[in-house]
DNA sequence: CCCATATGAGACATTTATGTATCATATGGC
DNA sequence: GCCATATGATACATAAATGTCTCATATGGG
């Protein structure tokens, strides 16, 4: 039983275990270089109290930063879009429930649209991201939802910016978390006029 | 009349006249700064094809080429919004003819989102501009245009949001500069929905 | 043709960020 | 209490961007 507990402890942190202090780096990283993607590793390790040497410990290069950073970000995504996807239901349903689930990730979202990375899969998420929305959109269109005309792009294009108003404004105390998603709803379907 | 053509030739050059290549940097700042806040001046010059000395004969600091962009950005964007405005008509006409000149600029629009500027008179405009934006707001609201309930922050980030979308999807070829301007319009007070 | 001015190219110093290494210390399991 | 490991602080080396300077050259007006 002993061993169970020294397991849990540390010896098995590969990838199973998350030592406090990583974490503590990448919500640093996606605060600050989400605001400033040119920002200096120095003031990463500052935002996470955490000394500089310790941060390349973790992450010996800045691109090792980046990637960790992007790879996190992916997987909370897909774990909030999964989510959301589960339940069964119309099209609409399940937007609905992506943008609830999704909303409190805008800043992971933004992230991921500020970085380039070439790590190939990587990309390959991205792009499966990008194809699942896609598909999603044509459903909405099949049900009569979203006006068939109207592009893909067009429709997938509003509906990232409409995730990221989202966040900005519950971020900025000017709109209640609870609503954010039924007034996304609400906006990308039936526009600001006067119903 | 000698004098008059010495003058135009560039004696008076400190702010009547623009020398094209003080142009052209300024041009390939807007590009290569906006794709990446944090590029190199090197990469500025190279675009502008101009040699890095002698754009530091134009801008000594990094700051002075910020500087300068920003206040090009607002001058243009500002030429156009009072284009816009002068017209008489309703707030939806107001709105759909400053969208026509704004759209095309939304590269400057983006541009000014991602700096920080730190001149009084800039932040000035800037808000100047925050503030003309939110009367027009005001004034959809009062003539029916858009739901009265609305917040106004909600509504000045969706328009914001629009014209960059607009303007990403003109420059990417899959919308024809004509139908921006209206796709946007409808969008914003329609939806996306099917009418 | 001559001259003033602006440019391009390159050398150079300075600054800033990055990455590496070392050492003292603290923490946590045993 | 002892020891392994992780951390913080510091110093150091390297790389990259910035800013300055000089010189040869071209351009355009006189």
């Amino acid at each position: 039983m002993e061993m169970l507990s020294v397991r849990a402890a540390g010896v098995m942190t590969g990838k199973a275990l998350r030592p406090p202090m990583r974490e503590a780096i990448l919500d640093a990283a996606i605060t600050v270089l989400g605001q400033n993607p040119g920002a200096s590793l120095a003031e990463v390790a500052a935002r996470a109290g955490v000394g500089r040497a310790s941060l390349h410990r973790h992450f010996p290069k800045r691109s090792d930063l980046i990637d960790a950073v992007v790879r996190q970000c992916l997987d909370e995504t897909a774990a909030a879009t999964e989510a959301g996807v589960r339940g069964a239901g119309s099209a609409r349903e399940t937007l609905l429930r992506t943008l609830e689930a999704v909303i409190p990730l805008g800043d992971r979202f933004h992230f991921l649209m500020s970085v380039t990375s070439d790590a190939p899969d990587v990309t390959a998420r991205y792009q499966a991201d990008l194809e699942w929305l896609a598909q999603l959109v044509d459903r909405l269109k099949e049900e009569g939802v979203i006006a068939s005309e109207t592009p893909r792009a067009w429709v997938a294009a509003n509906i990232d910016a409409q995730i990221w108003i989202a966040w900005t404004e519950v971020a900025a105390g000017r709109l209640a978390p609870a609503d954010a998603a039924g007034l996304v709803l609400r906006t990308l379907l039936e526009g600001l006029g006067r119903r």
